[in-house]
RNA sequence: GCCGAAGUGGCGGAAUGGCAGACGCGACGGUCUCAAAAACCGUUGGGCCGCAAGGCUCAUGUGGGUUCGACUCCCACCUUCGGCACCA
């Protein structure tokens, strides 16, 4: 016998905890008799709790552990509820990281994909969860995308899914499509070659025909701060699309649409703006910008989204030297490209409203654009500028005398002008300026005041009279290309300039002071009328692009020929298989578009040669469905049944990760909305209840990869302290949903915590027969009330203060067993007995251990879930705190809920709180029952 | 940058409008031991007053506000984390 195996021993013997020991024993036994089996027939209600399958990365980090404990241990009590819980496991096995091991190593993605999942099996079923193992799902298996392949046809089929070019990120030296992963510093990852795009055909589905459907999230109960993400990620916008008239001779197209939710602001339109990417941007471009706009244009795509839609940096652009017609005044106006437009937002256009767009302000101001305010600001700052030398004395005395605020600084007047008083400041201004000078009115109204009259800045003709004029009589301003750009150099009126607030429409012709509630409205309503545009919504979501240039994903069951053109694969060919002889090549380039074997194919139509699609599908259309898959895991006829998803479906809880807010959930969501509309289902929404865990970090508070060195592994924890330890430990780190930087080092005291629990539960203890003993009666309370507060911590999901619940009542039942107080012999039994159920579903195998110890037959886990006496578990008296002004004076004992009187009369009369009140008055007391009582005094 | 969260002792955290620091780690002191480990018991936010019992006071990222009362609600700011559509 081995050292070890000896002391392992001598420990049975002693009786003492040993998981090494008990933890495999278990496993075995519950393994053997199928305890974790979930049957279709059993007649209690179903309950289908999930949890996100993990990636099949190779190891199991702690954050596996930190995700899959709670939701084993809410999977168990719910079972232990009565309910007939289906809680899967499976693999989401295809991707990226499967391809460059297969380059690294030469081993093929299958290969090394099912080492992972070996080791990754025997990890997670070391962890003692009740994942039934028989409804395991792998998503690279043929039996699974299979499936994945044949929902592609059905949303085909269903006008759901097309083609399109989109840009990829490209390598010019590999040659090669890249993942943004694979761009860093806008370089590609293996071998530093400066990135660019690169514009494919490529596969979609329709995910915005369901934008509005998504919206909705009342048939489930998601967390808000998930709803929020998903909102915004979709991004309803209502609005319109105007016409604008394009007349350049190159260009096939007579107009041009922008989609804006302002429309109301259409005249003050002064510049218009092309994303780079804008297919029209080549057509309009003149000979003579043509080498800028190329260069513009080419830079811009070697941005990232994030770069460019960053509001902080410079707003770059160059013109076209084309023109626009703003059909609503006839105005026309220069056509930019600007890489802060997007082209796969609304129309890849928008019109430039410097005055009321924050964007299009900066854009303007840095690019000379001319601005024109066509909203009147609701807030009403109007100020003026009375420089020095321009206006005769006593302006300050007549400015005084209408009650007109300024102030004087060296001569300068700084006047801010009250909203009623505007038209007697404008007076006051004419009858004080001297000979070839001017003042102006900005803000409010937009007024200039020279000395042969009062000229309104209100059309693009005033802007250009205005500009002329100022120039004419100023040196200093020659050099300012618009009036918007003279007046900003002055510090004093910026925050008069811009505003984007819904206000009275001005200067816009026709609908000139329509008032804001209804500009919008009334500017659609006439646009409609006369053609210029209609009102529409806008979204920012996205069609979902799932067209993948890798080899190790499902592929996309499509062929291509020449005469029939794109043919769907027929479904009782699918399986399209990949193949298992694939060469990876350094540079990453997809071994199925020189694979001959695979590419090659006849047309299923006309039986001509053929090649395939050679695109495989993005992993989240896999993720996407594998709920539905594991309730009818081995149906080699259809992806489920009818009937089965009847019983199953939808998941009443998930949980996973919050990192998956906005793409995974809102892709399953899709999915599921798709496949109910395809008659496969009679529900709406994949999950019933979602809770989102936060992500546990490594020591340095960075997320946990491979790559960054800082993985921490359970197996070693395991093997130290136990699963059960581990379990629990994770558990009581802190709130579930937050997570952080994992330290191990606070892990000894769970383990005390569980040996002193097996001490509890095994210990001889001295009992009588004394069930009336006020002794009795507070074991009671201690065992139901923590009977409470664990069940209710489970159902919110707060595992943290379960654990503590628990260790404060192993505490509590230490203190009893050892102070020789008088022990009652049922009171105690209840209190064991409750204490192990407890334990099942944190903690599962010391709890079977000591329900076998107890003498309870097997197996704790299908036991019932114990409930608690309310009237057992409430206090009879409680300590309150008696306050004066705030400031805790004294503790009472009182009992429950007692009446208002007797409080305050008790609270009153505690010598230490008279102390605080002598001499001052009392102005109010207040008491909350149970709680405290404040006396308020003044003096 | 945008969207969503989070900031409380030396550390993880508890308290969701009512006694800030439950529970645990660590540290310090003790019991047991030849000794150490383990186990068990006790103390443990800062400052001030007191021999002591105890009392006073400051303190929940920063600054303001609402309230009899704010970790909790409101406004502004700072820092950190997650996501930003080809990592999964």
């Amino acid at each position: 016998m081995s050292e070890q195996a000896q002391t392992k021993d001598r420990a049975a013997q002693a009786g003492r905890y040993d998981p090494r020991a008990i933890e495999p024993k278990w496993q075995a036994r519950w393994a053997a008799d199928g305890l974790y089996r979930t049957p279709d027939d059993d007649p209690r209600p179903k309950w289908y709790a999930l949890t996100m399958l993990p990636y099949t990365s190779g190891d199991l980090h702690i954050g596996h552990w930190w995700a899959m404990a709670p939701s084993d241990t809410q999977a168990r009590f719910m079972r232990m509820r009565g309910h007939n819980v289906l809680f899967p496991m499976g693999f989401d096995a295809f991707g990226l990281p499967a391809e460059n091991a297969a380059i690294k190593d030469g081993a093929h993605p299958a290969e090394w994909t099912s080492r992972n999942i070996e080791r990754m099996r025997g990890q997670l079923k070391s962890m003692g969860a009740m994942f039934d193992w028989e409804r395991e799902v792998i998503t690279a298996s043929p039996d699974y995308y299979r499936w994945s392949q044949w929902f592609f046809l059905k949303l085909l089929e269903h006008d759901l899914a097309y083609r399109q070019m989109a840009p990829v990120w490209w390598c010019p030296k590999d040659q090669t499509v890249l993942a943004n992963e694979q761009v860093v510093g806008g370089e590609c990852e293996r071998c530093g070659t400066p990135v660019t795009k690169r514009d494919l055909e490529q596969w979609f589905f329709r995910i915005t025909r369901y934008a509005d459907e998504l919206l909705d999230f009342s048939k489930m109960q998601w967390p808000e701060q998930i709803q929020l993400m998903q909102r915004n990620w979709i991004g309803r916008r209502e609005g319109a699309e105007l016409r604008f008239g394009l007349d350049v001779p190159g260009a096939k197209e007579k107009e041009v649409r922008v989609f804006t939710t302002r429309p109301d602001t259409v005249w003050g339109c002064s510049f218009f703006v092309l994303a780079p990417e804008h297919p029209l941007v080549d057509q309009i471009t003149t000979a003579e910008e043509r080498d800028a706009v190329r260069a513009y244009v080419d830079a811009a795509r070697r941005q990232t989204e994030i770069e460019r839609l960053s509001t902080e940096r410079e707003k770059t652009g160059v013109f076209t030297g084309a023109y626009v017609t703003n059909l609503f005044n006839g105005e026309k106006v220069p056509v930019w490209t600007a890489d802060y437009v997007l082209y796969s937002y609304g129309t890849g256009a928008v019109m430039g409203v410097g005055a009321h767009d924050e964007r299009d302000f900066a854009f303007a101001l840095k690019h000379g654009l001319p601005i024109l305010p066509v909203i009147e600001r609701p807030d009403g700052l109007t100020k003026s500028f009375a420089m020095h030398g321009t206006m005769q004395e006593g302006l300050g005395d007549a400015l005084a005398a209408a009650r007109i605020p300024f102030e004087e600084r060296s001569g300068s007047l700084f006047i801010t002008i009250p909203f009623d008083r505007i038209d007697r400041y404008v007076e006051i201004s004419r009858s004080h300026l001297k000979p070839g000078c001017w003042n102006e009115v900005v803000g409010t109204r937009w007024i200039f005041i020279f000395d042969d009259g009062v000229q309104a800045w209100d059309s693009p003709e005033a802007e250009r009279r205005i500009l002329a004029r100022c120039k004419a009589l100023e040196p200093a301003v020659r050099e300012r290309r618009t009036v918007m750009e003279m007046l900003y150099s002055l510090a004093f009126y910026r925050d008069a300039l811009f505003h984007d607030a819904y206000g009275m429409m001005v200067h816009s012709g026709d609908l000139t002071d329509t008032p804001g509630d209804r500009a919008i409205a009334e500017t659609i309503r006439y646009g409609e009328g006369k053609g210029y545009g209609k009102g529409t919504v806008n979204y920012r979501l996205r069609d979902w692009l799932i067209s993948r240039q890798r080899m190790w994903g499902a592929p996309i069951p499509v062929v291509y020929c020449k005469t029939d053109g794109i043919v769907p694969v027929p479904e009782q060919d699918l399986p399209v298989l990949l193949p298992d002889d694939a060469e990876f090549r350094p540079t990453g380039e997809s071994p199925l578009t020189y694979h001959q074997g695979f590419l090659n194919t006849t047309c299923p139509a006309c039986g001509e040669p053929a090649r395939r699609e050679t695109d495989t599908m993005d992993t989240f259309m896999c993720s996407s469905w594998y709920q539905m898959r594991y309730i009818d895991p081995h149906n080699d006829e259809r992806p489920f049944s009818r009937e089965l998803a009847r019983k199953w479906l939808p998941v009443d809880q998930y949980t996973g990760g919050a990192e998956h807010a906005v793409m995974h959930l809102l892709y399953t969501r899709f999915f599921t909305k798709a496949v109910r509309d395809m008659g496969l289902l009679e529900f709406d929404e994949p999950m019933m209840r979602l809770f989102n865990q936060g992500q546990i970090l490594g020591t340095d508070g960075q997320r946990m990869s491979k790559s960054r060195g800082n993985v921490i592994a359970p197996d070693e924890q395991v093997e130290k302290w136990g699963a059960d330890t581990f379990r629990a430990y994770l558990m009581f780190l802190g709130p579930w949903d937050e997570g952080g930087p994992y330290d191990p080092s606070g892990i000894s005291g769970v383990a005390r915590w569980l040996n002193r629990a097996w001490n509890i539960a095994t210990a001889d203890v001295a009992t009588t027969d004394a069930p009336d003993a006020p002794e009795t009666r507070s074991l009671r309370r201690w065992t139901h009330h923590t009977l409470q507060r664990v069940t209710h911590d489970i159902e919110r999901f707060h595992f943290n203060t379960m654990v503590s619940a628990l260790m404060e009542f192993t505490n509590e039942l230490s203190r009893r067993r050892e102070a020789g107080a008088t022990v009652d012999r049922a009171a105690w039994r209840e209190a064991v007995e409750m204490f192990v159920l407890m334990l099942a579903p944190p903690v599962p195998h010391i709890a079977e251990e000591l329900w076998e110890h107890i003498g309870k037959p097997y197996s704790v886990h299908t036991q019932s879930w114990p409930s608690y006496d309310a009237s057992l578990a409430a206090a009879d008296e409680v300590e309150i705190a008696v306050q004066v002004n705030g400031r805790v004076r004294e503790r009472l004992t009182l009992p429950v809920d007692a009446p208002e009187d007797a409080a305050k009369e008790q609270a009153l009369a505690s010598p230490s709180v008279r102390a605080h009140v002598e001499g001052k008055e009392i102005v109010r007391v207040i008491y909350v029952p149970n709680r405290l009582v404040n006396i308020v005094v003044k003096g």
